[in-house]
DNA sequence: ATAGTCCGGTCATTCGTTTGATTGATGTTG
DNA sequence: CAACATCAATCAAACGAATGACCGGACTAT
């Protein structure tokens, strides 16, 4: 049997049971049960609940952090900013539970928050507040516009769009095959509405 | 004794609770205490936690119904557009906790979401989409834009930038005397973003 | 009096954690 | 090679604390 299967089988049944029902929300027994393993390999091999909540979150939201690839590249600012659009929606299919914990411990947040979700999240929009400031002084965009307004802006169309699903999934295709529909969508809207005249 | 005064108590303590820790992470007795009430008077009043919950979340989202006068109103669309706006930030200044309850309910769903939030949230997208599409069909608006993403995008642009306060709190002013500077800046970019050229 | 309101006390559950025993694989020693 | 020791991994069982719900009685104002 393979090593760290408790740990592994662990962490696989907890993420959606988490995402679904946040830290409080959810029983160890159920975890355990729903693992196949037993209730005591929680503490044993995480410490207790929060130690295997921790570990969930840790494994979603290195992920996030593929972005940091965007600050290094060497293509101008819109194509930055259309790159991060790109990434937040694959990351999200890649990663489904990924925003209901992004958005729960932004909502809710416990201990993990400080340590490692607010790291993570300041992270990208340091990145693109960078990416936005360089564009700003080679006069791309209209001179009154705020640098974290506007990047915050942008993060909102593409967060919001996918927090928002359980009300909208009546109205609109969420699935993947209107992404690119999407991107061209959310870039349109913002490129307009920031670049000069 | 004022009557009701155990009523009233007990949901003015459980807003900011439930607000912080979601459903689950606060108990009957620790709001029972800051309500300075009897741990029975919750049974006695709600028929028990989620009962209570729900009258909290009733109280909560009645406050959002107020955007129906939008849809009433005999103005064009991009005014419309901004009085959404201006009603989500007042109503957010109004309701601190309420943004909490709205994206608390959509990652961690309890019973309330369909009968409660669900139907508030979806009354509010859809006056926008209706606003969306008068303006559309007088031309007002890019051909290639999609009713629904647009408007999701401005939705987004708003609430988005108060769900993420506790990460950005460092980087930009969150106050109340930003409010306007806020709106002008969410207008001009999704304004500039839809009209036609 | 009596209906509405409030309270202390208690119920059965469920919670997260811990214990002590057992397993099986590996290494060690005579 | 055989007997023993060591170790991490796993298990069933139990722990005490906390949970939400509820009961019967007491208070109060009409």
């Amino acid at each position: 049997m393979a090593e760290n299967d408790c740990r592994t089988n662990l962490i696989a049944a907890a993420i959606p049971m988490f995402a679904a029902k946040g830290l409080n929300g959810v029983s160890v027994r159920d975890i355990a049960r729903e693992a196949g393993v037993n209730l005591s390999m929680i503490s044993y091999y995480f410490g207790g609940k929060e130690g295997l909540y921790a570990a969930v979150l840790t494994d979603q939201f290195a992920s996030l952090l593929k972005i940091e690839d965007i600050d290094r590249m060497e293509v101008d600012t819109l194509q930055k900013f259309e790159m991060y659009v790109r990434a937040i929606v694959t990351r999200y299919r890649e990663y489904p539970y990924l925003l209901r914990f992004y958005t729960s411990e932004l909502t809710n947040p416990t201990p993990c928050f400080e340590t490692i979700v607010k790291p993570a999240i300041k992270r990208v929009i340091e990145i693109l507040i960078t990416a936005f400031s360089k564009g700003f002084s080679h006069q791309e965009f209209r001179d009154n516009l705020h640098p974290v307004d506007s990047v915050l802006s942008l993060a909102g169309m593409i967060n919001f769009y996918f927090l928002i699903e359980p009300v909208t999934e009546g109205l609109i295709d969420h699935s993947q095959n209107r992404d690119e529909e999407l991107i061209r969508h959310i870039m349109d809207i913002f490129t307009r509405g920031v670049l000069k005249s």
